[in-house]
DNA sequence: TTCGAGCTTAAGATGAACTTATGCTCGATC
DNA sequence: GATCGAGCATAAGTTCATCTTAAGCTCGAA
């Protein structure tokens, strides 16, 4: 019989390449994972990997048995959440990613909500950038996530994970009335590898120049902040601009951002991500949107 | 994660319904198999079992996670059958199952048909009722099987196990036209337990009486040898009753018989598979029905 | 050429899973 | 109503898979 675990590494390796990352992400050494994969390749009894000085490829046959590793573990998931209906609500720990603006303004109400509803539920929640919230889902450091979406950023497709769309906010630009008349200013946008700093970067292209980046700053309150000191111009979401600074002008632009939960496929049935995602949304429909 | 080889003793446990058929099935202790349930359980963290005495049933919640076990089990068989393909035709050992007749009839001409089509395929036979054949396929004992089914007797229905119809042909009656004039008689039905013999006593109990059951012979040959030494009345199939002994007048009667081809659910893309199957349908082609 | 990143293999340690042995519960039998 | 046997659970020990550590190989970059 085909280990689960091992088509879970042979899975992790489709996705992030090499048998390195692979380990680091489920906390082995390479070592483990090489031999795993060796194994499972010699009861397969076709080659999976194809080894390449030192890198490994997925052969064909290797695609293929991912295809079938991601609808069994897929089922695996299934029957793990039906077991937590069966346990009777929402119990033990849920771990909880969000970006910085969602941990500062959606989870505090939300985690009441959800603490107070089923008092068995133990959240933690772990700040995130949407950019790694697949993988940590993957690797089961997560089990559920706030991720958002923009326009310009072609949302991360994962067959392993699903998400609920929860809202959508309009963006803003500080001091400039249009993207394209800040062509020649300095730009504050996210770190780099993050989702903002990609937004920001592609609105400035679909405006027609380069930004000039000078500052990289995550959170919105110091980006605002920095904005007011004439530090630059950025591009800042409705829930972070509710409040800005004196000084700082925003103009709403025809751009918008989505915000989702994403959870691995077949735990959507999960009481406590079932709990959660309400939580969110009750928690959203008292945001000042 | 869920261990598949865990879930597997538990479906088998919901079909058979003692931990020690689990454990003779499988090839275990009873007691490997009571720890291995106990570690499911407590894994689980919701009662899977409960125990009354000596003897086990399952709770709710343990057949919730029989029907998972179905699906994840189904999950590998595919991801199997899939690796088999990789591996380029069928090839390697492939049990075979089949009910006496078959095993008399059908085969030789099927199997020299497969082994010539893909030499590298090793079929190995085994003769076996059809009231087992499900069992045996789950257990892993066999890959394939030829069964039967009756009017009178209900099909087994087995939710990991899938069948393809073959052909039907009629049933004859020996010595008397029709079943209701052999009330009187004595009866050579196949050994108790077989489909055989629970067809001819519900054909009988179907014409308004109890049989009187003087022999129990599951060879046809010998049934007709029987038959023709006055010793009972019998129903015997069509390929059975293609060249019967002097002295035996044969009734077609309006009772008909199914032959079909039994797999593991998700087995059926297997090449091997595949390739046998096709060889029944060839060999029953040339069958003189 | 050297360094480092990446993979593999060998060898040892750890833990899961099996067997054997034993005890318990309960229904059937004498 | 004692005994027997079927059925399950637990304890203890053994075996085997799986992990880590350590070392070696390959290849691209400095």
């Amino acid at each position: 019989m085909l280990d689960p675990r091992k088509l879970h590494l042979l899975r992790e390796l489709a996705r992030r390449g090499t048998i390195a990352a692979v380990a680091e992400a489920v906390t082995f050494t390479p070592s483990a994972v090489s031999q795993q994969l060796s194994a499972l390749e010699r009861e397969a009894g076709v080659p999976l990997l194809e080894r390449t000085g030192r890198t490994v490829t997925l052969t064909p046959a290797g695609h293929l048995l991912v295809e079938h590793a991601q609808a069994v573990l897929e089922e695996l998931e299934r029957a793990s959440a039906a077991l937590a209906v069966a346990r009777g609500g929402p119990s033990g720990p849920l771990r909880i990613g969000a970006f910085p603006t969602a941990a500062r303004v959606l989870l505090p109400p939300a985690l009441a909500g959800l603490t107070g509803a089923h008092p068995a539920l133990a959240p933690m929640v772990s700040e995130i950038d949407p950019a790694d919230v697949s993988a940590a889902l993957r690797a089961g450091e997560l089990d559920v996530a706030l991720v958002h979406e923009y326009d310009f950023v072609p949302p991360v497709t994962d067959a392993s994970i699903e998400t609920e769309p929860l809202f959508t906010e309009p963006m803003y630009l500080t001091s400039r009335p249009t993207v394209a008349e800040a062509r020649a200013d300095a730009w504050i946008t996210g770190k780099p590898g993050t989702l903002c700093h990609t937004m920001a970067i592609r609105a400035c292209q679909a405006a027609g120049f380069e930004p000039l980046v000078r500052h990289h700053i995550d959170d919105f309150d110091t980006v605002l902040a920095f904005a007011a000191a004439g530090q630059g111009v950025a591009l800042v979401p409705h829930l972070a601009a509710s409040d800005p600074p004196g000084g700082v002008r925003l103009t709403r632009l025809p751009l918008s951002r989505r915000t989702l939960a994403a959870f691995r496929r077949g735990n959507g049935e999960h009481p406590a991500i079932v709990a959660a995602v309400a939580a969110f949304r009750t928690a959203v429909s008292r945001l000042p949107l």
